[in-house]
DNA sequence: TATGAATGAGGCTTCATTCAT
DNA sequence: CATGAATGAAGCCTCATTCAT
């Protein structure tokens, strides 16, 4: 299931665009009503087409939402390039702002998608380790971050990379959930400049001098 | 239904047995297969007495689930309060170790209901404002304590302290999920050195010298 | 059932009372949510008394019904003399107006009860019994008249006394029922007039003279 | 509800079939069991189909017995011109007979379904209404027969044409009440020569001469 | 007599999935 | 590939009635 849809693509292209069309219904529903309190049969009546016609192309509800993450996930993993002004290219502080905008920016798109996330994964394992991996690349992508200002003596030594960065990306995913799919109202400026700072002080960043 | 339950509560001693069983059969039946797959006749099954009863006292799952961590949540909120030796009494650091170790330490004791817990939050509004609510409480008391640290001149003076406090529980609570709740199996004092470096670090505490 | 309750009477006072408070706090139940839709825990908390001692004195919710419908059956019998002018004594138009007046305000008195009473006549045959016969005695009454008055020649011969008075009470009965229990708000003297006239002209009343 | 069924039309043959099948066997259940005794599954089992697929083509049991009532409906009200020999055709008194015959009749057809219908006009307000409406259809039918000999001078000139119209279907509608669904068993001929009679008399119809 | 908790059968309804056309 | 009717298992909830105290 987690593996991205376990029929085959669609040979024609009337079938993609049946499949398609599956997929922007079932992001609509999911997004309205939730993941447990959609019913197939809304998301077949939103593509307009016939509910035997699910099953050509996908095997479940899990399935179908699977596809839909990932749809999603090319977006938040993808934003293009966080803009770092050029004379800024090697701080630290201004790198870690601009992914934490980006990010925040990404999660605002798909607020209620995020929305959903949450909920399958607080219903399905399958959907916990979906939820999981993703973070890991956040994670390690900061870890890598945090490893090379240690080496060059500029955060906290006693800090275990991977540990930080795992906590640090909980603290700012949690931010965002907060904030975008709770609807915590938070201004963007402000988000990003405590998780920013927090960010920094955090792993004990110092000025290069 | 967040009142805690909208039937009138037992007159007699029997009654309130019966009630209490239904509780502790709950608590069981929810942390065995999640909320959304338990039944009611489980928990009655589980609390030896009939479908029936189950009314007598509830109106619903969900009135049952909220019996259920109103019961917890004292665990939770009053643990006893955290051990800090004497002569640290006045170091911050020593007193977020504390808080955060006695905070890992129920949440491992609760940890699979707190998986319940998210689950149902991320399928019902209403538990979601009972989790919130419940974070607010630690936001607030580690808000009043960064707010003391910035007034003596210890801490970041740049940080909204609420904000600062709500971002660094989430951290903290995140970890915690991840690791009883997801079963990381990180062993404690890592847990509780990362997130007390992490946190120490962030809000930019100085030694007060 | 239909006997009038198949406990024996209560032995003390306050079982008198209990009684006949759960009698009172059933017409006023039955009234407002109707028969089938009652239960019998609204008639005891209407009644202020525990559930069980429902059971002391009655044997089911017919039963009590059954008593309920005996108290109105009174008021709607013998209401007291209709009252005809004495000069009028003999005249059979007065004495007809009369009587249809009587049952028009008895009925009116009595209205959500005999909707109650339409509803279980429809749902059991024991309460049609009932229904019908609280109708003959009406129907007998009328009968007699005619056929009084078809003695001394002042009414259609050819009229079966019996079969014509059934259908004019039914008439008048089912024109109470409309006005009264389903609210079709005929002034009452429209209503004693129509059924007056009717009733007089299809027994083919003639002037004595 | 009254409106004919929530859910969409089939739109197949097959559908058609089912849909038809099911109404056939709600009715056959009904007048065996009552409406509020019988029971969904009885109705799919006397259709010979599956608990679910009733839903969908009806919401809930009213909503069946609305198609059942419907059906039955066409019958009452279309039971082919009531046959007047030629040479009556202006014979009001022959117009009246042949309009109660022809309501008996249908009546009769219909018998055990009128019970049903009284049942759940006892029951639902929704019912009443359609039985209400039901009553109007002839009561004005008739109010415009009444309306007419006053006209022609040969009918009571005091009564109110609508009024009087209404109690008599009244009356005449009770008559075959008690006769068919209550099983009175009066033979059809005196029970058409009473409602005849009384009717004419009540109106006051003089011979045209 | 009064109390009120306990009982438990059984109806209604939902909806993911299948399959004949 | 599309269609949409058919399937049927499964769970919630009600409430008249009983019975131990």
């Amino acid at each position: 299931m987690t593996t991205g849809g376990a029929r085959t693509r669609p040979a024609t292209a009337r079938g993609e665009r049946t499949r398609a069309a599956l997929i922007v219904a079932a992001r609509t529903v999911f997004e309205r009503d939730g993941f447990s309190d959609s019913r197939l049969t809304d998301i077949t009546a939103e593509a307009s087409c016939a509910t035997g016609s699910f099953y050509t192309y996908f095997d479940s509800k899990e399935d179908i939402l699977d596809a839909v993450l990932a749809e999603a996930q090319e977006d938040m993993l993808h934003p293009g390039m966080p803009h770092v002004e050029p004379e800024s290219a090697d701080d630290p502080t201004a790198i870690i702002e601009a992914a934490n905008r980006a990010y925040f920016e990404a999660y605002r798109r798909n607020a209620q998608l995020m929305l959903v996330r949450e909920q399958v994964a607080g219903i399905s394992p399958e959907f916990r380790d979906i939820r999981r991996q993703r973070g890991e690349v956040f994670a390690e992508r900061n870890a890598k971050l945090i490893r090379d200002l240690q080496s060059r003596g500029l955060a906290d030594p006693d800090l275990d990379p991977l540990a930080a960065a795992r906590a640090l990306s909980g603290m700012v995913s949690r931010m965002a959930y907060h904030c975008f799919a709770l609807g915590d109202e938070i201004p963007m400026e402000e988000l990003v400049f405590t998780a920013t700072r927090l960010w920094v002080n955090a792993i004990g960043l110092r000025k290069s001098s």
